[in-house]
DNA sequence: TAACTTGGAGAGTAGTACTATCCAATTGAA
DNA sequence: TTCAATTGGATAGTACTACTCTCCAAGTTA
């Protein structure tokens, strides 16, 4: 196929996909002359995979780019292929220096991991995020309490086990990258919309003044 | 307190802070002479919001100005209050024009909310959400199973139940505004961070070498 | 009174994600 | 065979976001 049927199919312009192959987020087809060059489907699944997450997660691209990469290295097992995506996905956090805050955050989330026995890795980039969220917290005087973290973590575990059943170990490791990829970007999304619906819910259950639930503020 | 002590108060540099004024992030100090002007602590504890908002949550400037502005608006009661701050967070989606993908979706996410019984308003942009993230798995040949959607519209309902105990019904309305965009953009933060050290846990448990789980993958 | 600070305005900057233009080589229809 | 159209590749330009810098006159402090 050439670019602009893979433009045509995709509905991705041209020039976005000459963009997309300039900044490495889609491997360059096959030169069949100096001025020609083939793609395949999986140059297609690829560009596909990438304007999702880019559109509907609002990944940026230099993290998109970023878990390709890292995906794109052979000979790793299901675990620590998984592993990397989840890492090149999460932007590295800093820590602030002499924050009381995150001091006491960092305490918490790492008491919080140790006492639910997770085994994720001590430079894990997802404690960075939580820590910072919860800081976060602590400085505008609403840190978390702990039942409420417990009870987060327990709910995201769930989630977990049900990301993870999708995986098939026996897949190909294109299959499961996709997959694992979608699951972490796609169903995030998916999660967070399914939890202002249930707030939505749950305030007009508990404070809502009619209890129809149509249409209670002004339609959108 | 003038504009520097704001500044050094919130470690927010005042190039910054006059940026967020010019822009409506931030109401105007009381002007005490052409030259002069009196900020509160209110000021400081907008600013701080403000930054949690923008550098924590990842939250677009535009963004947190719609949510202020929606929420400034007196004579609300709790429930509305609740509702415009969430309506204004989430982007609003705007449907494709003949896609197949998005039309099963679109009916997917209306039975699944109609099946749950949720109280949602039928324009509430996280329907458009949802959709979206939905739309764009069956677009990538990977829908989620009808299973998954409710189990994972379970836990967010529960994660709901425990944001909604944080509001205190009699609490003064500029504090029902913070705890709530508090809890819808920090907690949000804090769950995706979970979730995702949560799926490192259960792919050591299930795919991993080394039970150990001390650094599978390399430190980051 | 002289140095400093303040509020306000405007222009400048860095980064992201495209989008448009140009070009020579190549291809496909007349 | 010829000639418009397409292709890949390179470069430049654009729109937007979030600052950051500079300037200035008025006001405050030592």
């Amino acid at each position: 196929m050439r670019i602009s049927e893979l433009s045509r199919r995709s509905g991705v312009p041209v020039a976005t996909i000459k963009y997309y192959l300039r900044e490495n987020l889609l491997p360059k087809g096959e030169a069949v002359s100096a001025t020609q060059a083939e793609y395949t489907e999986e140059h297609l699944k690829r560009l596909r995979l990438v304007r999702a997450l880019a559109e509907v997660a609002e990944v940026p691209l230099s993290r998109i780019r970023a878990v390709l990469e890292a995906v794109d290295k052979p000979d790793i097992d299901l675990h620590t292929l998984l592993g990397v995506a989840q890492y090149a996905f999460t932007p590295p956090t800093e820590a602030p220096a002499d924050d009381p805050d995150w001091e006491r955050a960092q305490r918490r989330t790492a008491e919080l991991l140790a006492e639910l026995e997770w085994r994720v890795g001590p430079g894990s980039p997802a404690r960075g995020q939580l820590t910072r969220a919860v800081a976060a917290m602590e400085r505008l005087g609403r840190p978390p309490s702990a039942q409420m973290l417990r009870g987060y973590a327990a709910a995201a575990h769930q989630a977990a086990e049900w990301d993870m059943d999708c995986i098939d170990p026996g897949a190909s490791r294109e299959e499961n990258v996709q997959q694992a990829v979608t699951m972490s970007a796609l169903m995030e999304q998916a999660l967070s919309a399914l939890r202002r619906l249930a707030q939505e819910d749950e305030s007009a259950r508990r404070f809502g003044c009619g209890a129809d639930g149509a249409g209670a503020h002004g339609e959108g």
